[in-house]
DNA sequence: TTCGCTGCAAACGTTTTGCAGAAGG
DNA sequence: CCTTCTGCAAAACGTTTGCAGCGAA
């Protein structure tokens, strides 16, 4: 298990800048590398209150989520939904999202074609990328089968390109994402 | 000039969902099409506050820029900082953007090759595309000029792709826009 | 005359912060 | 012991909303 190395890891991150490693920033790593889906911090917060383990103060688990983005223990991913999500990174090399504006599901994937793309077009522009990331939002499979994408009227009669469409149609709808955080709808 | 034909056609997208073409939305349309700069809503109306053309509410702003990029008359960019910034289409087809992280400038830049590969990849998971973005994250040319960049000790001395980067070390540490909204940092 | 629109201020939801006391090392 | 950390509650922040009156068509 990896996770254990993980946390090594962790603890000597913090040892290297003199910050501890207390109950309360122990047990908002394990939850956080205890699930695998994406998560907000508000979620974390309710799942460590209501699991009956340490007890972590809302603002404490800020803080230690950002202390873990820092690290680069934890992804942060900011699908436009006001929350930002997290994800752990164990087992997850870098990835981009396809988020469903209809029902939430965050799908991930990875494009090298992509990465080695926007690595050269940095160099040609002299600029040192520390970070990026690539968000398609639109309709999951699921739910264009559904009927819920307005775009598609006959199912298999594909809209045009972004590209090619005109001012006054839609473009970004706005993602509802149901409850909070995570978990697609079944609707 | 090709603001006045767009600002024909958003009398007719309002006329056509039985909106109407108020005093106010105008004075937004214009100040919105008369800058070319990203801007925040926020800026946009103090700009409007303090040029003395009509008064317009903070909320009768919010408002409108809803509606203009529901439209596609504008585009909103967010880059994490709160904030939401917003541009006009004017002369603009679509791009993504390298965002400073040190002095908040923004540069735009097009890849055919990235957008393709975005289709294809959407193609093949059966997601219909509304809406993309990529941005990347970063130090530009003249921060890194400076010194800015903790990642390069010697000019010229690129630091390893971010893939290869271990824990620990620093992904993205925030973009810090300076003043609000726009401008890139003299300093 | 009819809706849709506006301005105001209050509400919102997430995240951050100041501070006094608690607790790692 | 000396910091750093925590919890609390309040504040901050950008944005949204309810409502009563205003104004396009």
């Amino acid at each position: 298990m990896k996770k254990k190395k993980l946390e090594e890891a962790f603890v000597t991150y913090l040892q290297e800048r003199d910050l501890r490693f207390t109950s309360q920033r122990k047990a908002v790593f394990d939850r956080a590398f205890d699930t695998h889906e994406h998560f907000t911090a508000e979620k974390l917060y309710e799942w460590l209150r209501d699991e009956g383990g340490a007890k972590v103060s809302r603002a404490t688990v800020y803080r230690t989520l950002a202390l873990l983005v820092e690290g680069g223990f934890l992804d942060s991913l900011d699908i436009g939904q006001g929350e930002m999500l997290y994800e752990h990174v164990l087992g997850h090399r870098h990835h981009d999202h396809m988020v469903c504006v209809s029902c939430g599901r965050i799908e991930e994937f990875h494009s090298k074609e992509i990465e080695l793309e926007q690595d050269r077009l940095a160099r040609e522009n002299g600029f040192v990328m520390v970070d990026h990331d690539l968000r398609l939002f639109g309709y999951c499979r699921t739910c264009v089968r559904k009927g819920k994408c307005p775009l598609v009227d006959e199912p298999g009669n594909l809209p045009p390109p972004q590209d090619e469409r005109e001012l006054g149609q839609p473009r970004r709808v706005g993602v509802r994402v149901p409850g909070r955080g995570n978990s697609p709808q079944a609707d």
